[in-house]
DNA sequence: TGTACATCAGTGAACGCGCGTTCACTGATGTAC
DNA sequence: TGTACATCAGTGAACGCGCGTTCACTGATGTAC
């Protein structure tokens, strides 16, 4: 009886193997000049058996697109749970509102940063993708993308913000955040360098700007 | 005598048909996946004579983005200009300064918007490659975005617009213009659909937001 | 004027290569009776 | 227990194809003398 859950676990290293191999080349040279050849050749296999685990390329970049959502969106969940705000009084200062906001950005921010620092390839393909030259692909991982937007404005909703008439851009705030968020990311993944630090303080700045901006204006 | 210029004529001819032929190409596949044979084919010569006018594909690339910068930059430049920003009094409401803040964000969204929507197979390569596989082309986009950053913030900052101790960020703030600009931009040119109105929109309410929270916090 | 030579965009034939995909096969295991 | 059959991941040979690049060539024109 143990043989086919055996065999079930070897082929899901087999397949696994095929996704990080392709997700190595394709940090090199980009996902769309990969060819199924060279992916089975990183992973050990013969060419043939590639198709033992998926129909094509483009099966195995949505499987990693969906393994980067599967990262994403509970790490998200986990963020938006330590979230909170505390609502300065009606005539508050700007300052007071803008440190409120941090306890709003600040754990989006750390957890945004801190899963696509820990899994740079494939966060590097999801960003990518999302404009990218397969449609399916790009439509996967801006669904994800717009998941997670949904997400966060709902949890920012429950909370004791005053948005005002401006509540109906919510999804459009939360949208913007995750853009100005993956555009610090791509650009930090491309450098090679360090830069981590200051890209998550420069947009956690961002963001806080503009949230304070739609609360006052 | 006329026959240099006229051969000079013909050969820049023959190169922006290349250009041309492979941003069509690019549309469909990405440029990154785009042959040599293809781009030549479809510019009606035959596949040795592309060496005649650059020497790869990556070069082709660069001139294009070349391009791309040589649209986007005098175009911003006119924007610049006609930016204004008449700075309500040291206690004014907001929303005020939001409405003053307009006369900067409209000038640079107008610009930004009108010449993406004007050249899409062009822009839709250059912020591609701006995080694309080719270091080159990357490295070249990268720069040109830069430079539209440091622009517009030189701009921004020649306004009489009091930033106070943020003021040192503005070149970043600038750049989240961009990026958001380019974001809503790249969306768009995803979508068939004409939505560029309200992602024009949207982008200048989310600059508004963000440039209005710079000045107060 | 003629002649010899230079320039240069464009060409067709040819090369070797890696590609995606097909096919019939193997070999390990489970299942029916 | 043995036998026949099913399942299924992995394989090597083979296919035809488009690719990037090289080469020697053409033909139109300018230049030197």
């Amino acid at each position: 009886m143990g043989f086919k859950e055996e065999q079930k676990r070897q082929r899901r290293i087999v397949s696994q193997s095929l996704m990080e191999g392709a997700l190595q080349l394709s940090a090199e040279e980009g996902y769309a000049s990969l060819s199924l050849r060279s992916v089975a050749r990183k992973a050990g296999i013969a060419p043939t058996s590639f198709y033992r685990h998926f129909r094509d390329m483009d099966e195995l970049g949505l499987a990693l697109v969906d393994q980067a959502a599967e990262l994403l969106h509970p790490a998200l969940e986990k963020a938006l749970d330590g979230m909170e705000y505390a609502a300065p009084g009606k005539n508050a200062e700007p300052a007071q509102i803008a440190e409120a906001l941090e306890g709003v950005v600040s754990p989006f921010v750390e957890c945004f940063f801190e899963v696509t620092a820990e899994n740079q390839n494939l966060f590097r393909l999801f960003f990518q993708e999302r404009t990218g030259s397969s449609r399916a692909l790009r439509e996967s991982a801006a669904q994800e993308f717009e998941k997670s937007a949904q997400a966060l404005w709902e949890r920012m909703d429950s909370l004791d913000m005053d948005f005002g008439e401006d509540r109906e851009n919510g999804p459009a705030l939360a949208m913007a955040m995750l853009n100005l968020a993956a555009a610090a990311a791509q650009e930090t993944l491309c450098r090679e360098s360090d830069a981590w630090p200051e890209a998550k303080a420069r947009t956690a700045r961002e963001c806080v700007f503009m949230l304070l901006g739609a609360l006052l204006s």
